[in-house]
RNA sequence: GGGCCGGUGGCGGAAUGGCAGACGCAGGGGACUUAAAAUCCCCUUCCUGUAAGGGAGUGUGGGUUCGAAUCCCACCCGGCCUACCA
């Protein structure tokens, strides 16, 4: 297509000194000036409309670190730019801004340096949001959220004490993961890696025995599996199911020879009861005291305490040696009344299932390893197919046929599969039947069995925990709880809301929280009988404030003044109507196990509580990348690899800024930075302001007197087949081929200018189209050349130009011509040429009669409007 | 051990069954300039050839197809997540 105008500008004859240069463009001062006069005229202010359709885009809120690095510019200036695109789409459109902003880094500060955090945070934020604005990005400033003002937290607060009237807020003793550096609980969503460290400061967690608070979660745990009806990345999704880990199988009730309590365990194969030889429990297993015989409580108060030492690194290392120790009691086998001894192992963790298990020795791995080693039977229950009868060497895991269990003898067992997923070919490939039904195939049956006797029943396990919220930490939202002597635990009255954070307080080098140490807080009166109560000095977790801070973008301190109560809604109605729920959510994959995971919990409260109407927060979801260094490795200052946006944009500019972020890389991908990939950014943009500034040259183009069609069409087709691609892309969030497909229509135009072209009335538009596609993705240069231009109003305030299918399409298309899949020729035909028409002139052209070389072809085929291959031989 | 994502020029990346390498960076050559910078034009996957051309080529090996970077199977490498989950 570049063909027809090449020839066109062949002939150029101006030179460069006739014309009148623009003056330069320098981002300096225009950035500044228009996001000042943005601001006079509250263009970003988002208002309900309900002639228009919403769109709320909302990208995550920065921590107030104090500085805005690399990582939240990639964040949050490509969310921009999309929240802008659909703005000039013509949705009335929402884009928030805010500050995650109790946490502990304003504490450590305040520990070293003696600055207050309330101090600390709050002049972070003010220079952050200046390093906000120069961005240039479209928040709604007015509906700004802090999490750490009290008119925000104190309805985290009342969150919390609605979730605790739902009784879905508890106090529990638990051994729980603790950092010995932050000195703080953390959830078990907040503990990473293999070797278990806090997600904060990478100290490894140890484990400790506290009273804490938890959010319970796993009372949403199936619904939360449901990704029906959202947009959200598989990655995700994915990562959400493999966190609540859902695994069916049957409770099954074991009973203790002596004292007859109860041993219930949690087994997906009850189909190898028959081959539970032994038991294991838990060390921590609260029978263990009680069932341990006197001449092995010695050796087992040895493990527990030996096991309770040691740290959980070690004891889930998997590929460690099992170790383990007799209790001296006995258990019953309810399928047939075996009497089979209980140990107990660090290999079965008390946090799952019931803490105990029966062990398999044939069906499992783990448990046959612990049976060589302690000399237990190893019979044999689900066999496979062909199975010689000889003693197995390991477990078998697979499908296999129940032998040795009484009237189950001979029933397929096809173990880890589901019935749904029992095919042919995996009947086939274990030598089972493939018709399988509940009441033929060995666990399904077993469970129905169990049920039937009364000692099982199926049952679903989940490896989700409640979320554990407490902090031992002072710069927090205070849990708004008392404990009383006499009344006991005591929630603080919905109308005392806030509990407020005191601020006179001393800071403990050990790290403790200062709140135990302040009296006028820690002492209160019981709300219910007046005596002297203890307040809850722990605080709440973070990601509480997270959880809900789409709603408090409704209205900034909504019921900021009065009491609130139990009947409350918890943002502006009216607001919530019209905007809620989050339409498109950015933000980074860290979050997916914690954060993404906790705000879908608390919707779904909220939905049950009649505050909401919808089952999930956020219906589309996109994460985008990790921004690196030069070199390839994560930016960190140890590593001297910073960029530092700030000085880029004092130097380039935020356009140039923004467009780099967007063009360098795949946005989902990131990537490194390149400090000379930006130059390229800065040429186009200084290319599209000569190209819309610059005087045209005087008409003395001798070889083109008058604007040929061609020309015209050509150019009109290239506006709108970049219209085409640019608004395809920035719905994919392809934003780099969206910003190629720019630089190409600046390229063309840049020629084109160099003809006659450039006086026609399509010329004109082409312009206006450009600048207007730039508009989202370049907001200040886009709207000074909007002014400069003479044209009215913000650019942003324009609708997002349309394409027509028609003047896009190609007339003249090339069609190359193959023979036997190698391409030899191509030729140039209209667009709407015929297959047999095709095939002729691929045929004909002489790159396909060199390589026929006489030989007939077997096979031609057409691709319309692609190519022509032959084959031959 | 399991799961997911990825592997394309010197580099970032494009192309999701139909011309591999769009767009840009870096590099080379040229124009302009007293000179440089900036700007503009041309070249730039590799091998072979003066050229026209020919051959190879998207981590490796196989397969499906007229045709594969793209789909399927096996393997190698890198990254992320998860891990004694009963």
């Amino acid at each position: 297509m570049l063909c027809c105008y090449r020839q066109a500008v062949s002939g150029r004859t101006t030179s460069r000194e006739k014309r009148i240069m623009a003056d330069k463009w320098t981002p300096q001062e225009i950035e500044p000036k228009w996001q000042k006069k943005w601001e006079d005229d509250a263009l970003h202010r988002a208002k309900i409309d309900s002639s228009r359709p919403k769109y709320y885009a909302m990208t995550m809120y920065p921590y107030p670190s104090g500085d805005l690095h690399m990582g939240h510019w990639y964040a949050i200036a490509p969310s921009d730019t999309r929240a802008r695109w659909m703005r000039m789409q013509g949705y009335n459109t929402l884009f928030p801004m805010g500050f995650d902003a109790f946490g502990l880094p304003a504490e450590n500060a305040a520990i070293r340096r003696g600055i207050h955090p309330k101090e600390w945070t709050y002049a972070n934020i003010e220079r952050m949001r200046i390093q906000l604005r120069s961005m240039g990005a479209m928040f709604d400033w007015d509906r700004e959220c802090v999490t750490c003002d009290p008119e925000y937290y104190q309805w985290s607060q009342w969150f919390f004490r609605k979730l605790y009237d739902a009784d879905l807020a508890y106090k529990k003793k638990a051994p729980v993961d603790f950092c010995p550096n932050c000195n703080t609980t953390l959830a078990r969503e907040q503990v990473w890696g293999e070797d278990r460290h806090c997600e904060r400061c990478g100290t490894p967690v140890i484990k400790k025995d506290l009273d804490q608070w938890f959010f319970k979660i796993t009372a949403y745990a199936e619904e939360l599996l449901d990704f029906n009806h959202m947009e959200w990345p598989e990655r995700v999704t994915t990562m959400q199911r493999n966190w609540i880990g859902r695994s069916e199988g049957a409770e099954v009730v074991f009973r203790t020879e002596n004292g007859n309590h109860e041993l219930p365990i949690f087994t997906t194969r009850p189909d190898t009861l028959w081959g539970a030889t032994f038991m294991v429990l838990a060390p921590e297993h609260p029978l263990v005291e009680e069932l341990v015989t006197d001449d092995r409580r010695a050796e087992v108060e040895g493990y527990v305490e030996q096991a309770h030492r040691m740290t959980d690194i070690l004891r889930e290392t998997a590929d460690r040696e099992k170790t383990g120790v007799f209790t001296g009691a006995y258990a019953i086998n309810p399928v047939n009344d075996e009497r089979i001894p209980i140990w107990i192992a660090d290999y079965v963790l008390m946090s799952y299932g019931t803490g105990a298990i029966m062990a398999v020795p044939c069906g499992d791995q783990r448990d046959f390893e612990f049976a060589q080693k302690y000399n237990l039977p190893i019979p044999v229950v689900v066999a496979p197919k062909n199975w010689d009868g000889e003693p197995f060497a390991e477990a078998y895991v697979e499908p296999g046929i129940m032998v040795n269990s009484g009237r189950f003898n001979g029933y397929p067992s096809i173990g880890k599969y589901s019935l749904e997923e029992w095919s042919p070919d995996l009947a086939e490939k274990y030598g089972l039947p493939a018709d399988l039904r509940p009441e033929n195939e060995g666990v399904r049956a077993v469970t129905h069995w169990l049920e039937e006797k009364g000692v099982g029943r199926f049952a679903v396990t989940y490896r989700l925990h409640d979320w554990l919220i407490s902090r031992q930490r002072y710069w927090g939202t205070p849990i708004p709880m008392i404990e009383c002597p006499s009344c006991g635990i005591m929630p603080v009255p919905y109308e005392d809301l806030p509990v407020t954070l005191p601020e006179d307080v001393q800071f403990m080098p050990t790290g403790e929280s200062p709140l135990k140490f302040h009296e006028g807080f820690r002492y209160v009166k019981c709300p219910t009988c007046d005596e002297i109560a203890e307040r809850e000095t722990d605080t709440m977790d973070t990601f509480m404030c997270s959880s809900w801070y789409q709603y408090a973008y409704m209205e900034k301190h909504w019921k900021g003044e009065g009491a609130l109560s139990v009947d409350d809604i918890p943002f502006n109605a009216e607001e919530g109507n019209y905007w809620l729920p989050v339409d498109q959510y950015t933000g980074g994959i860290e979050h997916a196990t914690m954060h993404l995971l906790y705000t879908r919990f608390f919707t779904k409260a909220m939905r049950d509580m009649g505050i909401v109407d919808f089952d999930e927060p956020m219906t589309r979801l996109y994460n985008q990348g990790i921004i690196l260094g030069e070199d390839g490795e994560k930016m960190s200052k140890s590593r001297g690899n910073v960029i530092a946006p700030d000085d880029l944009v004092h130097y380039y500019g935020a356009d140039v800024v923004r467009g780099y972020l967007m063009f360098g890389f795949r946005w989902e991908q990131g990537g490194p930075w390149s400090s000379t990939g930006v130059l390229g950014i800065q040429r186009f943009l200084e290319r599209v302001w000569t190209l819309v500034l610059e005087e045209l040259p005087a008409i003395e183009t001798p070889k083109t007197p008058s604007p040929d069609d061609d020309q015209v069409r050509a150019l009109s087709r290239k506006q709108h087949q970049t219209t085409r691609k640019v608004t395809r892309d920035m719905d994919r969030f392809s934003f780099n081929t969206m910003i190629a497909a720019l630089m190409e229509f600046t390229n063309y135009m840049v020629k084109a200018k160099e003809t006659s072209v450039a006086q026609t009335k399509t010329w004109d538009e082409a312009i206006e189209t450009l600048l207007l596609l730039m508009a989202p993705s370049f907001p200040h240069i886009s709207e000074e050349l909007w002014a400069r231009t003479g044209r009215e109003h913000s650019i942003h305030q324009q609708a997002w130009p349309s394409w027509d299918e028609e003047l896009a399409a190609e007339e003249i298309i090339t069609i190359v011509v193959q023979v036997n899949g190698k391409v030899r020729d191509r030729f140039d035909a209209p667009v709407d040429i015929g297959e047999e028409e095709a095939k002729a002139q691929a045929l004909a052209t002489p790159g396909a009669q060199k390589h026929l070389d006489g030989r007939q072809p077997l096979k031609v085929i057409y691709i319309p409007g692609r190519l022509v291959n032959i084959v031959v031989k």
